[in-house]
DNA sequence: TATCCCAATGTAACCGGTTACATTTTGTTT
DNA sequence: AAACAAAATGTAACCGGTTACATTGGGATA
């Protein structure tokens, strides 16, 4: 094993001399700089990232803690987090966990012991039992965030994106409009039934609870409430689902029960999922800059693990409407 | 910032004690154990696990080499590896390459400034320039496998799964069965190709290579090719995709060109990934135990961290054939 | 040539644990 | 009570870097 003492021998030179040379390199002069990159070569010599971090007090390494990484959104989101952690000389610890407080709570300690410098938490939920203060679990939130204890959070302009949605519905005629959300208490089905309900009342639409159906953002969920929708007596023409996933279990389910999408109902999505393009028809749907947010994240939590001062910074990040073929003007009634 | 000193301080024993307490509380008196283990409570002690890791040399990480990780397939074995190694006290560090040999590298030689103590590879290819001994680079190659160097490696039996999928829909009467492959010198692809023509020539079947088109894996390359497979005087009766994302797209692009599937043409994926089943229709194709991938690849990488030696192991893992509507009996022709 | 200054380099403490070895305490046997 | 073994605990070195501070050396200036 080559450490810092061999490379010394072999330059000549104090162990001293061989660390500025390879952090600080101007501060050495040229003579001793070539010896000492000279003996680096001849021994093969890699510094020891460990022995570095443990002088420091500090792991250049970031916690990620998401509900489930084989959500297509996510993993986008992560792709954009190790870009960008790569370039700040930081590494990206997977927390997978599967929605479970003890996991989260598992993951985020390990900022106390040294493991993590800071973390980025995809789901709303405050991470620690007790609540610690910034300077001691660095911590952004994003994409789906929590109100408390405040936080730095990037967000999606989540009720602006579902207004959008819902008045595209309803420029095409749409007043039976209804919505597969999230889970009743989530923040992103809060916030997408608030953009829903705004732009139903701005336009003096009746929102009626039969059309609100409840799902948990997975495809199977889509599929089931889609059946409850269309057993209604008085059917909705457009259907708004709170994610892609959803969605495209909503049009499978509309489909197999003998309706065309989007001729018999209009049906939209969230997310701008790779599938969405590829499903049939391709569908109508909110696109989130998912790497953007990832950058943003590493950028902002870089700044307060340097101890940079930004409580409770919230910024908003732009949507953008897709407009593909599963939605539709309304069918004219005869 | 209390450290080990400030406990034993606070316990009245010994620093080494207090390390006996945490790492082997047999060896230490019911007395003193709980004099520690209440100093410890008092002062909210951590140990700090970078300085342990140092001392003991390790990093207890793991470091997944993965090519992408929004491939659904690709995180459910990562899923299972995070499982796993939290099990066994490891960590999982990200390395999204991107098919990028520079970053493969790069992430590989974090095993060298112990940043990681080994890798899981999910690509087939050796991740250093230089190939240095498994003691050096504890590695495990998993799901698609490089040949050389020689290295512990699980794999699926990528043979058997595509012979069994060509024999089924052989089964159904078909006899002109296209292929939409990955790139030409993919592990993958060639196992496969091996599957399907064993099949074929087992059954007195001729292989037309006009009914082999190039994918790459990519939802888009699989709508590209079967355009190119329907276009030709005779068309084939099946469609054999080596992926489901390809499978998906050449479902769109058959539909968009008219035909109806399975009625026109049967069309099989391989993976069965999640949006698989909800696809219209449903697609038959060959399941996976990507977790069990994850699971097998962190034991025997651990089994190798500790010096065991295995060099060269190759273990294959069962598939599962799995039929839904895509594929249905051929078209009686009049 | 003596003096001073600054750049270059060296020496050694330090980070917070683990652990080999030394020492003390406890318990057992005669 | 003495002698001894075994168990419990303490002391201090060590891991491999970084960096404050000390020292050296060379050039500029008087």
């Amino acid at each position: 094993m080559t450490n810092i003492r061999a490379v010394s021998k072999l330059a000549g030179v104090s162990i001293a001399t061989v660390s500025r040379t390879l952090s600080t390199p101007d501060v050495v002069s040229d003579k001793t700089r070539k010896k000492v990159e000279q003996a680096v070569k001849e021994a093969g010599y890699k510094p020891n990232q460990l022995a570095r971090n443990f002088r420091a007090s500090k792991s250049f390494a970031i916690m990620v803690l998401v509900p489930n990484i084989a959500n297509p959104f996510f993993s986008r989101v992560i792709s954009g987090i190790q870009e960008a952690a790569k370039e700040q000389g930081y590494s990206v610890l997977l927390g997978n966990t599967r929605g479970s407080i003890e996991r989260e709570n598992e993951y985020a300690q390990m900022v106390h012991s040294y493991q993590a410098d800071g973390i980025i938490q995809l789901s709303a939920r405050y991470p620690l039992k007790e609540i610690v203060p910034l300077s001691e679990l660095p911590l952004v939130n994003i994409c789906e965030c929590f109100e408390y204890p405040p936080t730095p959070k990037i967000e999606l302009d989540n009720i602006g994106a579902a207004r959008a949605m819902t008045q595209h519905l309803i420029s095409h005629g749409h007043k039976r409009i209804a919505v597969i959300k999230g889970p009743a208490e989530n923040t992103l089905t809060l916030a997408r039934m608030k953009g829903y309900q705004d732009a139903m009342q701005d336009l003096g639409l009746a929102i009626d609870d039969n059309l609100i159906a409840e799902g948990d953002f997975t495809i199977k969920s889509g599929f089931e409430a889609v059946g409850k929708l269309l057993a209604l007596k008085e059917r909705p023409t457009a259907l708004f689902c709170f994610n892609d996933e959803m969605a495209i279990g909503a049009m499978k389910g509309a489909k197999s029960l003998g309706y065309q999408v989007p001729a018999d109902i209009s049906i939209a999505g969230f997310d701008d999922i790779s599938y969405a393009y590829y499903s049939d028809p391709p569908l109508t749907t909110i696109s989130q800059p998912a790497e953007l947010f990832g950058q943003r994240a590493v950028q902002l939590l870089c700044d307060i693990i340097q101890g940079e001062v930004c409580p409770n910074t919230r910024s908003t990040l732009p949507f953008e409407l897709v407009l593909r073929d599963s939605t539709a003007k309304i069918k004219p009634q005869y």
